[in-house]
RNA sequence: GGACAGGUGGCGGAGCGGUCAAUCGCAGCAGACUGUAAAUCUGCCGCCCAUCGGGCUACGAAGGUUCAAAUCCUUCCCUGUCCA
């Protein structure tokens, strides 16, 4: 167990003695999160269609993402700053992590510059010009105040020649490095998490996982994956790389995945996960459930009295039928939005908690191996 | 009764001699979505076989002109507006 300092301190509590997976707890200043975790995406302080208290007392989320890219952009950090923080801000009282902007280098590769100094946005409003670099990326996020800020880095395309990866690499392991010597000199009561970068090169991800576990940061991050590559060579790059991540910190993945796949992740020895797909799917009627994908609109849900997934407990499921929720989602109403996320939203979390009880009862493998049989609805 | 304007695929609505099985929108059917430029995007959408592709029937009805007609002419039927 390391030190409350820099915001963080991770717990350990139980690791399964034949995969790599961990149950631990996350003490931020904003409540200790439950890990291994899902974190709902909230990109513009927002998780798209519901409100705080669905978020808290529905799903009962330690953790939520934003953004920092979109946030400077609007409605400005300083803004933020001024109205008290995000957390007020957006009136949500537990733990944010904010991405940095690493993420809208790939997204946004068409309007961007990436330069040794940091990378040149276009503003996708408006077409102003803002320069990000390491050293303002951290100040940004420390007037978001965000309980887990993360680097600078570039998320690079795949497929990449390993040149560009190599290159690539080296200068987000600089960027790293710049962010967490000007990150100490602010001393702020939050913390800073670097990212593993490398593309689909296990060599370059061992390498430029050894260097950056010398900057001690209290917890560390897996970037790049979910850019249009094979899943199991996500799975495979980090494989490849948590183990040589410190056991006493948070490991976390950015942007994966499917409900099927977060319990390979964990099994590799994850303890922090976010995508979008559980929210952007759901307010596109792809609703997942015990018994697979639940594309809404097919006709064959047109006079289906019972309820989404019986196996879910979650208000939707609860109290609708497949059929109002299928006509909701013709009719283009919000309120299938909020209920299609809040489900969404449930699943993950619970296949989440499930995956974690396993570990801290010592059940895992057995649950890993039936998830893998398709004898279990992790899916 | 008269004068105009129209009748196009489930609906709305383009096309006005060949490149038209016919733009487009809606509805319908299916698919995608992975650190959110996404309440978004893509495909199919006359019938039959089919992988490319091929065949058939079609633009109110019936005749006609033409090498060729949804597009031009004639008659008829129907709809809307206006005038008696």
């Amino acid at each position: 167990m390391s030190e409350l300092k820099e915001g963080l301190r991770f717990e350990l509590q139980a690791q399964c003695p034949v995969t790599g997976a961990r149950a631990g707890l996350m003490h931020t200043p904003h409540g200790i999160v439950e890990t291994p975790v899902f974190m709902p995406v909230g990109t513009q302080a927002t998780v798209k269609s519901l409100m705080p208290r669905q978020i808290e007392e529905e799903l009962d989320a330690k953790i939520i993402l934003s953004n920092t890219y979109h946030l400077y952009l609007r409605p400005g950090h300083e803004i933020v700053r001024q109205l008290g923080g995000l957390h007020k801000f957006m009136n949500w009282p537990r733990a944010i992590l904010t991405d940095s902007g690493g993420f809208q280098v790939w997204s946004l590769s068409k309007i961007r510059k990436v330069t040794e100094e940091g990378v040149l946005f276009h503003s996708h409003l408006n077409g102003d010009r803002h320069l990000f670099t390491p050293e303002s990326t951290v100040d940004t996020q420390i007037a978001l105040g965000s309980d887990i800020m993360m680097v600078l880095d570039e998320c690079i395309e795949y497929p990449a020649t390993r040149d560009a990866v190599a290159s690539s690499t080296r200068r987000t392991n600089r960027w790293a490095a710049q962010a967490f010597a000007h990150y100490r000199r602010q001393n702020a009561n939050q913390a800073l998490f670097p990212i593993v970068q490398g593309g689909m090169y296990t060599d370059l991800r061992r390498e430029c996982a050894a260097e950056l576990v010398e900057l001690d940061a209290p917890g560390y991050a897996i970037g790049g994956l979910s850019v249009g590559e094979p899943r199991d060579l996500s799975l495979a790059m980090v494989e490849a790389t948590a183990p040589l991540l410190p056991v006493a910190k948070p490991r976390y993945v950015m942007g994966v995945g499917k409900p099927e796949e977060l319990i390979e992740y964990v099994a590799g020895g994850i303890d922090m996960m976010d995508c979008v797909m559980p929210s952007r799917n759901a307010r596109n009627g792809c609703l997942f459930t015990s018994g697979g994908k639940v594309v809404i609109k097919n006709a064959q849900y047109r006079e289906d009295a019972g309820p989404l997934d019986p196996a879910c407990s979650c208000y939707t499921c609860r109290n609708f039928s497949r059929a109002y929720l299928r006509h909701l989602f013709l009719a283009e109403e919000i309120l299938f939005s909020v209920l299609a996320t809040l489900h969404n939203l449930k699943h993950y979390l619970d296949i989440m908690r499930r995956i974690r009880q396993a570990i801290l009862l010592g059940d895992f493998p057995r649950l890993l191996a039936a998830a893998r049989a398709a004898e279990l609805d992790l899916k």
